[in-house]
DNA sequence: TCATATT
C-alpha cells in the first residue's frame, strides 16, 4: 500500500517517531494506514526482536515534518488502545530525536567572567540562537562553559566550524572549544562507564584468597557482562551479599551455572539442588544465583542471602503444589518435591512478559531494592510453574521500583502465591502480592 | 503500586 513519493527519509527535515504498545500481530502496513488518517507518515518500521524477527510490541514512525509528526502524536498519544494491547498506544519522539532536532553545541574554555551577553553577542553572528546557558556553580560562578541552541543546524555548523579551536575571548590565551552536545545515549554510556570503573575498585580477591579463586577454570574468559567487570560467584560466598557493590548485574560463566545453587531449596533437598543444565537462566540472571561446587555448600549451610529467607522449608510441606513434577519418588521429608531443584522446566523465563491465563499472574509490591528477575523467579517458583517474573526497574538509573509481577501456567499455582507469601516479610517490607489487575478490555479503534 | 518496548 506503499505508494507515492518515497523519498529517502534521511531527510533532516523528517522526525521520528516512537510508538509503544503496539500489538505483536499487527504489521507496518496496518500500521501506516491507521497513522495515515492523522498525519502524513513516510514509512513504519515495526521494532523486531534480534533473533526471532518476532514484533517487540513497538514500532518507528517516520514523518516528513516536525509539523506532521505532532499532529501523529497529538492525534494517537494515549488516545487510542489497540485491539490486543493493555494500555493505549505511546507515541513520542524517538530517542534522540528532539536532541537532534535542537542543534545543540557545547561551548568550552570560556573565560569565567564571561557573560551570557557577550557568548551570545559572539555566537549571533552565525545564526539565531534559541537557548543559552552558561554552566555555573554554586555561587554562581561560571565553570566556563555553555550550551547553545541555534534554531538550525546549518547555523550551529557554521559557527562551530568558525569559532571552535579559533576564536579567542578578549583576555584569554586559549582559543574556545565548540562541539556538538553529547547526546543523552552518550552521557548513560558515559554514567556507565565510571559506574564500572567505581565498581572495579573491589577488594582483590586474587591476592586474598589465592586458593578458592584458583579454583576457577584456568584461563576462562567470563562473557562480557555489558558492564565491564566481571564478578565471579566465588567472590559472592566470600563477601556476602552482592547487593553491596551497588547497581551492577552479574553473570555467571557459563561453566559455574551447571552448578548454579538456586537460593530457595529446602535442606533436606540439599543433594538436588545441583541443577544440571539449566537452560531457564536468564542471562541477566540476578546476583543472587550463586554458583558454588558443591564441596563449597554441601553441609555448610547457605550463603546468607535474603533469597533464603523464605517460607520455603514448611515442615509440613503443605506449599508442594509442583505441577511440573513427575514426581518419581519426589515426596520428601519436608513435601516440598524436587522439582524446584531438578526443575528442567525449558518453559520458565524470568525476562520475558509473557502472561499466563487470567488468575494465574500476580502483582508483588515491596520487593527487595536488590532483587532482579531471577530472584523474583525464584522466590516464586515453589508454588508453581512461572512463565515469567519480571521487577521493574527505572529505565535510567536501573535502580528496581520494587515491584513486579510473576506469571504461573494456572490460577491454582498464583493462588498458593498469594496465600504463602502476600504479606510475608523481606528485608524489613512486607510483600504485597495479589492477583495482576486485568486490562484486557476490548478496545475499538 | 499493575507488563516501558528505542531497529
Amino acid at each position: 500500500m506503499a505508494e507515492g513519493k518515497k523519498e529517502k527519509n534521511s531527510n533532516e527535515e523528517s522526525v521520528k517517531l516512537f510508538v509503544g504498545q503496539v500489538p505483536k500481530h499487527m504489521n507496518e502496513a496496518q500500521l501506516l494506514s491507521m497513522f495515515k488518517e492523522f498525519a502524513l507518515v513516510d514509512e513504519v518500521n515495526i521494532i523486531k526482536d534480534k533473533t526471532t524477527r518476532a514484533s517487540r510490541g513497538c514500532c518507528f514512525v517516520i514523518c516528513p515534518s516536525r509539523q506532521e509528526a505532532d499532529k501523529a502524536v497529538n492525534a494517537c498519544h494515549n488516545k487510542k488502545t489497540l485491539p490486543g494491547a493493555s494500555s493505549p498506544l505511546q507515541v513520542k519522539y524517538a530517542d534522540g530525536e528532539l536532541e537532534r532536532l535542537e542543534h545543540k553545541l557545547f561551548v568550552g574554555m570560556l573565560p569565567k567572567n564571561v557573560s551570557e551577553a557577550e557568548v551570545s553577542a559572539l555566537f549571533s553572528k552565525y545564526g539565531i540562537i534559541k537557548d543559552l546557558q552558561i554552566l555555573r556553580g554554586s555561587q554562581q560562578t561560571s565553570k566556563g562553559c555553555a550550551f547553545l541552541k541555534y534554531e538550525t543546524k546549518e547555523q550551529a555548523l557554521a559557527a562551530l566550524e568558525a569559532i571552535n579551536g579559533k576564536h579567542k575571548m578578549e583576555g584569554s590565551s586559549v582559543p574556545l572549544v565548540v562541539k556538538w552536545a553529547d547526546t543523552e545515549k552518550e552521557r548513560q554510556a558515559r554514567r556507565a562507564q565510571k559506574a564500572q570503573s567505581q565498581a572495579s575498585n573491589v577488594p582483590n580477591v586474587d591476592s586474598q584468597h589465592p586458593s578458592l579463586f584458583g579454583a576457577l577454570p584456568v584461563g576462562y574468559v567470563p562473557p562480557y557482562n555489558g558492564y565491564g567487570y566481571q564478578a565471579s560467584s566465588v567472590m559472592f560466598a566470600l563477601y556476602g551479599a552482592p547487593g553491596a557493590y551497588g547497581l551492577m548485574q552479574y553473570r555467571l560463566p557459563p561453566m559455574q551455572n551447571q552448578h548454579a545453587f538456586h537460593g530457595i531449596i529446602p535442606p533436606v533437598n540439599q543433594g538436588n539442588a545441583i541443577r544440571g543444565a539449566t537452560p531457564d537462566l536468564s542471562p541477566n540472571m540476578g546476583p543472587r544465583n550463586y554458583a558454588i561446587p558443591p564441596a563449597s555448600y554441601v553441609g555448610s549451610g547457605y550463603p546468607n542471602v535474603p533469597a533464603l529467607q523464605y517460607p520455603m522449608a514448611y515442615p509440613g510441606g503443605m506449599l508442594g503444589h509442583r505441577p511440573l513434577s513427575s514426581s518419581p519418588g519426589s515426596v520428601t521429608p519436608t513435601g516440598a518435591n524436587s522439582n524446584s531443584a531438578a526443575s528442567s522446566s525449558p518453559g520458565t523465563s524470568s525476562g520475558g512478559q509473557l502472561e499466563g491465563p487470567p488468575g494465574a499472574n500476580l502483582f508483588i509490591y515491596h520487593i527487595p531494592q536488590d532483587f532482579g528477575d531471577q530472584d523474583l523467579a525464584n522466590a516464586f517458583q515453589q508454588f508453581g510453574r512461572v512463565l515469567s517474573a519480571k521487577v521493574f526497574v527505572d529505565k535510567a538509573t536501573g535502580v528496581s521500583k520494587c515491584f513486579g509481577f510473576v506469571s504461573y501456567d494456572g490460577p491454582v499455582a498464583a493462588q498458593n502465591a498469594i496465600a504463602m507469601m502476600n504479606g510475608f516479610q523481606l528485608s524489613g517490607k512486607k510483600l504485597k502480592v495479589q492477583l495482576k489487575r486485568d486490562n484486557k478490555q476490548n478496545n475499538p479503534y
